[in-house]
DNA sequence: GTGATATACTACCGAGAAAGTAGGAATTAT
DNA sequence: ATAATTCCTACTTTCTCGGTAGTATATCAC
Protein backbone atom coordinates (compact mmCIF):
# COMPACT_ATOMS: atom_id res chain seq x y z
CA UNK A 1 0.00 0.00 0.00
CA UNK A 2 2.82 2.10 -0.75
CA UNK A 3 2.85 5.35 -3.04
CA UNK A 4 6.62 5.36 -5.05
CA UNK A 5 8.83 8.01 -5.47
CA UNK A 6 6.81 8.43 -9.12
CA UNK A 7 3.92 9.57 -7.56
CA UNK A 8 5.80 11.70 -4.81
CA UNK A 9 8.38 13.07 -7.24
CA UNK A 10 5.47 13.76 -9.72
CA UNK A 11 3.83 16.36 -7.45
CA UNK A 12 6.85 18.12 -6.46
CA UNK A 13 6.99 18.54 -10.41
CA UNK A 14 3.68 19.92 -10.64
CA UNK A 15 3.67 21.72 -7.56
CA UNK A 16 7.26 23.39 -8.91
CA UNK A 17 5.35 24.30 -12.15
CA UNK A 18 2.65 25.70 -10.52
CA UNK A 19 4.75 27.77 -8.34
CA UNK A 20 7.57 28.68 -10.57
CA UNK A 21 6.07 28.57 -14.33
CA UNK A 22 3.86 31.58 -13.99
CA UNK A 23 5.21 32.83 -16.81
CA UNK A 24 6.71 30.95 -19.63
CA UNK A 25 8.53 27.41 -19.67
CA UNK A 26 10.63 26.41 -16.54
CA UNK A 27 13.13 24.02 -17.77
CA UNK A 28 13.67 20.65 -16.14
CA UNK A 29 16.88 21.21 -14.84
CA UNK A 30 15.53 24.38 -12.77
CA UNK A 31 13.24 21.94 -11.47
CA UNK A 32 16.10 19.06 -10.27
CA UNK A 33 18.37 21.95 -8.70
CA UNK A 34 14.94 23.05 -6.74
CA UNK A 35 14.00 20.43 -5.90
CA UNK A 36 17.31 18.35 -5.28
CA UNK A 37 16.12 15.40 -6.94
CA UNK A 38 18.10 13.63 -10.23
CA UNK A 39 17.07 15.59 -13.20
CA UNK A 40 17.70 12.18 -15.21
CA UNK A 41 14.88 10.48 -12.87
CA UNK A 42 12.80 13.49 -13.34
CA UNK A 43 13.13 13.46 -16.98
CA UNK A 44 10.95 9.82 -17.27
CA UNK A 45 8.42 11.12 -14.72
CA UNK A 46 7.92 14.08 -16.67
CA UNK A 47 7.28 11.92 -19.37
CA UNK A 48 4.53 10.52 -18.01
CA UNK A 49 2.85 13.80 -16.93
CA UNK A 50 3.57 14.64 -20.63
CA UNK A 51 1.74 11.88 -22.00
CA UNK A 52 -1.24 12.44 -19.93
CA UNK A 53 -1.54 16.22 -21.14
CA UNK A 54 -0.88 17.70 -17.58
CA UNK A 55 1.98 19.24 -18.94
CA UNK A 56 3.21 21.16 -22.17
CA UNK A 57 6.61 20.81 -23.53
CA UNK A 58 8.73 23.39 -25.27
CA UNK A 59 12.18 21.53 -26.83
CA UNK A 60 15.39 23.33 -27.85
CA UNK A 61 17.23 25.75 -26.15
CA UNK A 62 14.91 27.87 -23.38
CA UNK A 63 12.31 25.55 -23.49
CA UNK A 64 10.81 23.93 -20.93
CA UNK A 65 7.39 22.45 -19.62
CA UNK A 66 4.56 24.39 -18.30
CA UNK A 67 1.02 23.43 -17.32
CA UNK A 68 -1.43 22.82 -20.23
CA UNK A 69 -4.60 24.25 -17.81
CA UNK A 70 -4.93 26.30 -14.48
CA UNK A 71 -3.89 24.61 -11.19
CA UNK A 72 -7.36 24.54 -9.71
CA UNK A 73 -8.46 22.35 -12.76
CA UNK A 74 -5.82 19.79 -12.19
CA UNK A 75 -6.18 17.47 -9.46
CA UNK A 76 -3.67 15.24 -7.04
CA UNK A 77 -5.67 12.33 -8.93
CA UNK A 78 -4.65 13.01 -12.34
CA UNK A 79 -1.04 13.02 -10.97
CA UNK A 80 -0.77 10.61 -9.22
CA UNK A 81 -2.47 8.25 -12.07
CA UNK A 82 -0.25 9.66 -14.43
CA UNK A 83 2.88 9.08 -12.87
CA UNK A 84 2.14 6.10 -10.05
CA UNK A 85 -0.31 4.38 -12.59
CA UNK A 86 -3.91 2.68 -11.04
CA UNK A 87 -4.38 3.74 -7.34
CA UNK A 88 -6.60 0.43 -6.70
CA UNK A 89 -5.27 -1.41 -3.80
CA UNK A 90 -5.83 -4.63 -6.24
CA UNK A 91 -6.84 -5.00 -10.45
CA UNK A 92 -10.79 -5.51 -9.80
CA UNK A 93 -11.15 -2.77 -7.57
CA UNK A 94 -10.95 -0.01 -9.96
CA UNK A 95 -12.63 -2.34 -12.97
CA UNK A 96 -15.16 -4.58 -11.65
CA UNK A 97 -15.45 -6.08 -15.24
CA UNK A 98 -11.54 -7.06 -15.33
CA UNK A 99 -12.63 -9.55 -12.96
CA UNK A 100 -15.22 -12.17 -14.51
CA UNK A 101 -16.12 -13.73 -10.81
CA UNK A 102 -15.97 -9.85 -8.64
CA UNK A 103 -19.65 -10.93 -7.07
CA UNK A 104 -18.37 -14.16 -5.93
CA UNK A 105 -15.43 -12.96 -4.63
CA UNK A 106 -16.01 -12.97 -0.72
CA UNK A 107 -13.13 -9.59 -0.22
CA UNK A 108 -13.96 -7.87 -3.30
CA UNK A 109 -15.89 -5.16 -1.60
CA UNK A 110 -13.13 -4.62 0.63
CA UNK A 111 -11.42 -3.27 -2.26
CA UNK A 112 -13.41 -1.22 -3.75
CA UNK A 113 -14.40 0.56 -0.72
CA UNK A 114 -10.70 1.43 -0.38
CA UNK A 115 -10.43 2.07 -3.76
CA UNK A 116 -13.47 4.83 -3.79
CA UNK A 117 -12.23 6.05 0.02
CA UNK A 118 -8.65 7.15 -1.55
CA UNK A 119 -9.93 8.79 -5.15
CA UNK A 120 -13.01 10.98 -2.62
CA UNK A 121 -9.76 12.23 -1.06
CA UNK A 122 -7.16 12.69 -4.06
CA UNK A 123 -9.65 13.64 -6.35
CA UNK A 124 -10.90 16.68 -3.68
CA UNK A 125 -7.46 18.19 -3.87
CA UNK A 126 -6.13 20.33 -6.57
CA UNK A 127 -2.74 21.50 -7.57
CA UNK A 128 -3.41 25.04 -6.43
CA UNK A 129 -4.23 23.38 -2.92
CA UNK A 130 -1.08 21.81 -3.03
CA UNK A 131 1.10 25.29 -4.49
CA UNK A 132 -0.94 27.53 -2.23
CA UNK A 133 0.33 25.11 0.75
CA UNK A 134 4.13 25.41 -0.97
CA UNK A 135 3.89 29.12 -0.94
CA UNK A 136 3.50 29.58 3.17
CA UNK A 137 6.37 27.07 3.77
CA UNK A 138 9.91 28.29 2.99
CA UNK A 139 11.74 25.63 4.64
CA UNK A 140 12.13 22.68 1.70
CA UNK A 141 11.79 19.32 3.24
CA UNK A 142 13.23 16.00 2.47
CA UNK A 143 12.58 13.40 4.83
CA UNK A 144 9.35 13.00 4.06
CA UNK A 145 9.67 13.06 0.25
CA UNK A 146 12.89 10.72 -0.17
CA UNK B 1 -1.10 1.34 -3.62
CA UNK B 2 -1.61 -2.31 -4.13
CA UNK B 3 -2.13 -5.32 -1.38
CA UNK B 4 -0.14 -8.01 -1.80
CA UNK B 5 -0.83 -11.76 -1.13
CA UNK B 6 -0.17 -11.63 1.84
CA UNK B 7 -2.65 -9.42 2.88
CA UNK B 8 -5.26 -11.34 0.50
CA UNK B 9 -4.18 -14.78 1.48
CA UNK B 10 -4.53 -13.27 5.25
CA UNK B 11 -7.70 -12.72 4.76
CA UNK B 12 -8.77 -15.91 2.94
CA UNK B 13 -6.73 -17.95 6.21
CA UNK B 14 -8.77 -16.27 8.22
CA UNK B 15 -12.13 -16.67 6.99
CA UNK B 16 -11.60 -20.26 6.41
CA UNK B 17 -10.58 -20.24 10.13
CA UNK B 18 -13.82 -18.50 11.36
CA UNK B 19 -15.98 -21.09 8.86
CA UNK B 20 -14.10 -24.11 9.62
CA UNK B 21 -12.86 -23.87 13.01
CA UNK B 22 -16.42 -23.75 15.11
CA UNK B 23 -15.15 -26.94 16.92
CA UNK B 24 -11.29 -27.13 17.28
CA UNK B 25 -8.56 -26.35 15.70
CA UNK B 26 -7.98 -26.70 11.77
CA UNK B 27 -5.09 -27.49 10.48
CA UNK B 28 -2.83 -25.38 7.83
CA UNK B 29 -2.84 -28.47 5.60
CA UNK B 30 -7.11 -28.72 5.23
CA UNK B 31 -6.60 -24.82 4.48
CA UNK B 32 -4.18 -25.07 2.12
CA UNK B 33 -6.14 -27.69 0.41
CA UNK B 34 -9.49 -25.64 0.64
CA UNK B 35 -8.00 -22.54 -0.71
CA UNK B 36 -5.23 -24.09 -3.18
CA UNK B 37 -2.43 -22.51 -1.92
CA UNK B 38 0.60 -23.90 -1.00
CA UNK B 39 0.91 -25.26 2.83
CA UNK B 40 4.16 -23.79 2.97
CA UNK B 41 3.56 -20.29 1.75
CA UNK B 42 0.84 -19.89 4.57
CA UNK B 43 3.05 -21.12 6.86
CA UNK B 44 4.83 -17.55 7.06
CA UNK B 45 1.67 -15.75 6.54
CA UNK B 46 0.23 -17.46 9.97
CA UNK B 47 2.91 -17.11 11.75
CA UNK B 48 2.54 -13.42 11.54
CA UNK B 49 -1.17 -13.93 12.33
CA UNK B 50 -0.07 -15.88 15.73
CA UNK B 51 2.36 -13.39 16.53
CA UNK B 52 -0.27 -10.89 16.09
CA UNK B 53 -2.35 -13.04 18.46
CA UNK B 54 -5.46 -12.87 15.82
CA UNK B 55 -4.84 -16.81 15.95
CA UNK B 56 -3.24 -19.34 18.62
CA UNK B 57 -1.97 -22.35 17.61
CA UNK B 58 -1.21 -25.86 19.02
CA UNK B 59 1.85 -27.99 18.13
CA UNK B 60 1.79 -31.87 17.54
CA UNK B 61 -0.95 -34.55 15.77
CA UNK B 62 -3.92 -33.03 16.24
CA UNK B 63 -2.71 -29.44 16.30
CA UNK B 64 -3.83 -26.80 14.25
CA UNK B 65 -4.84 -23.35 14.51
CA UNK B 66 -8.07 -21.43 15.64
CA UNK B 67 -9.44 -17.84 16.03
CA UNK B 68 -8.43 -16.20 19.83
CA UNK B 69 -11.83 -14.45 19.98
CA UNK B 70 -15.03 -14.33 18.48
CA UNK B 71 -15.05 -13.15 14.53
CA UNK B 72 -17.11 -10.02 15.43
CA UNK B 73 -14.03 -9.29 17.65
CA UNK B 74 -12.09 -8.95 14.44
CA UNK B 75 -11.51 -6.51 11.96
CA UNK B 76 -10.24 -6.34 8.50
CA UNK B 77 -7.89 -3.63 9.80
CA UNK B 78 -6.65 -6.21 12.51
CA UNK B 79 -5.94 -9.14 9.50
CA UNK B 80 -4.27 -6.38 7.12
CA UNK B 81 -2.00 -4.88 9.48
CA UNK B 82 -0.86 -7.90 10.88
CA UNK B 83 0.04 -9.58 7.76
CA UNK B 84 0.48 -6.41 5.15
CA UNK B 85 2.54 -4.52 7.98
CA UNK B 86 1.28 -0.58 7.57
CA UNK B 87 -1.21 0.39 5.72
CA UNK B 88 -0.22 3.96 5.40
CA UNK B 89 0.60 5.20 1.63
CA UNK B 90 4.01 6.65 3.08
CA UNK B 91 5.77 6.20 6.58
CA UNK B 92 4.99 9.30 8.29
CA UNK B 93 0.88 9.63 7.57
CA UNK B 94 0.80 6.81 10.08
CA UNK B 95 2.54 8.33 12.57
CA UNK B 96 3.39 11.72 12.01
CA UNK B 97 6.24 11.84 15.28
CA UNK B 98 8.30 9.50 12.59
CA UNK B 99 8.99 12.71 10.69
CA UNK B 100 10.38 15.46 12.08
CA UNK B 101 9.74 17.63 9.11
CA UNK B 102 6.09 16.59 8.76
CA UNK B 103 4.40 20.06 9.15
CA UNK B 104 6.73 21.45 6.79
CA UNK B 105 5.86 18.86 4.40
CA UNK B 106 3.72 20.27 1.13
CA UNK B 107 1.98 16.92 0.14
CA UNK B 108 1.47 14.95 4.24
CA UNK B 109 -1.94 15.78 4.47
CA UNK B 110 -2.39 13.84 1.21
CA UNK B 111 -1.18 11.01 2.70
CA UNK B 112 -2.69 11.09 6.36
CA UNK B 113 -5.91 11.88 4.63
CA UNK B 114 -5.86 8.61 2.46
CA UNK B 115 -4.43 6.58 5.52
CA UNK B 116 -7.67 7.79 7.69
CA UNK B 117 -10.21 6.96 4.82
CA UNK B 118 -8.58 3.21 4.47
CA UNK B 119 -8.64 2.50 7.85
CA UNK B 120 -12.40 3.86 8.44
CA UNK B 121 -12.90 1.28 5.70
CA UNK B 122 -11.08 -1.68 6.98
CA UNK B 123 -11.91 -0.94 10.75
CA UNK B 124 -15.72 -1.19 9.97
CA UNK B 125 -15.42 -4.69 8.27
CA UNK B 126 -15.39 -7.80 10.30
CA UNK B 127 -14.27 -11.11 10.01
CA UNK B 128 -17.92 -11.97 10.60
CA UNK B 129 -18.56 -10.30 7.59
CA UNK B 130 -16.80 -12.46 5.51
CA UNK B 131 -17.67 -15.60 7.09
CA UNK B 132 -21.33 -15.08 6.51
CA UNK B 133 -20.43 -13.37 3.00
CA UNK B 134 -18.28 -16.47 2.41
CA UNK B 135 -21.32 -18.83 3.49
CA UNK B 136 -23.79 -17.55 1.12
CA UNK B 137 -21.06 -17.89 -2.15
CA UNK B 138 -20.44 -21.48 -2.75
CA UNK B 139 -18.41 -21.03 -5.58
CA UNK B 140 -14.92 -20.38 -4.52
CA UNK B 141 -13.09 -17.65 -6.74
CA UNK B 142 -9.00 -17.72 -7.99
CA UNK B 143 -9.05 -15.12 -9.98
CA UNK B 144 -9.69 -12.18 -7.98
CA UNK B 145 -7.51 -13.38 -5.22
CA UNK B 146 -4.52 -14.61 -7.36
C1' DG C 1 8.98 -45.12 23.20
C1' DT C 2 8.17 -44.98 18.42
C1' DG C 3 5.78 -43.29 14.44
C1' DA C 4 2.87 -40.18 12.24
C1' DT C 5 1.29 -35.67 12.23
C1' DA C 6 1.73 -30.80 13.12
C1' DT C 7 3.79 -26.35 13.93
C1' DA C 8 8.34 -23.25 14.20
C1' DC C 9 12.18 -21.31 12.36
C1' DT C 10 15.25 -19.85 9.08
C1' DA C 11 17.80 -19.96 4.95
C1' DC C 12 17.59 -19.76 0.14
C1' DC C 13 16.08 -18.56 -4.70
C1' DG C 14 14.28 -16.60 -9.07
C1' DA C 15 11.62 -13.03 -11.23
C1' DG C 16 10.25 -8.58 -11.49
C1' DA C 17 9.83 -3.85 -9.92
C1' DA C 18 11.81 0.37 -8.04
C1' DA C 19 15.04 3.88 -8.33
C1' DG C 20 18.09 5.66 -10.63
C1' DT C 21 22.26 6.28 -14.46
C1' DA C 22 23.95 6.93 -19.04
C1' DG C 23 24.33 8.13 -23.82
C1' DG C 24 22.98 9.86 -27.84
C1' DA C 25 19.46 11.89 -31.17
C1' DA C 26 16.42 15.62 -32.27
C1' DT C 27 15.01 20.44 -31.75
C1' DT C 28 15.48 25.41 -31.25
C1' DA C 29 17.06 30.27 -29.57
C1' DT C 30 20.90 33.15 -30.13
C1' DA D 1 27.56 26.83 -35.47
C1' DT D 2 26.73 26.12 -30.71
C1' DA D 3 24.73 25.83 -26.45
C1' DA D 4 20.62 24.52 -24.18
C1' DT D 5 17.01 21.76 -23.97
C1' DT D 6 13.68 17.76 -24.53
C1' DC D 7 13.10 12.77 -26.26
C1' DC D 8 14.05 8.00 -26.30
C1' DT D 9 15.78 3.81 -24.84
C1' DA D 10 18.88 0.74 -22.73
C1' DC D 11 21.38 -0.46 -18.70
C1' DT D 12 22.43 -1.18 -13.60
C1' DT D 13 21.72 -1.96 -8.94
C1' DT D 14 19.11 -2.90 -5.12
C1' DC D 15 15.04 -4.50 -2.99
C1' DT D 16 10.68 -6.89 -2.54
C1' DC D 17 7.43 -10.48 -3.72
C1' DG D 18 6.14 -15.02 -3.92
C1' DG D 19 7.38 -18.80 -2.99
C1' DT D 20 10.48 -23.54 -1.85
C1' DA D 21 13.21 -26.43 1.21
C1' DG D 22 15.06 -28.45 5.20
C1' DT D 23 15.37 -29.22 9.82
C1' DA D 24 14.02 -28.85 14.61
C1' DT D 25 10.45 -29.25 17.97
C1' DA D 26 6.08 -30.70 19.99
C1' DT D 27 2.18 -33.92 20.60
C1' DC D 28 -1.14 -37.63 19.97
C1' DA D 29 -2.16 -42.57 19.31
C1' DC D 30 -0.75 -46.89 20.02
Amino acid sequence: MKISTKGRYGLRIMTDLAVNGKDGCVSLKDIAEREHLSEKYLEQIIGKLTKAELVESVRGAKGGYHLTRPADKITVEDILKATEGSLAPVACAEDEGKCQNYCDCVTSFIWTEIYKATISVVSSITLKDLAERSQSIDKIELECLK
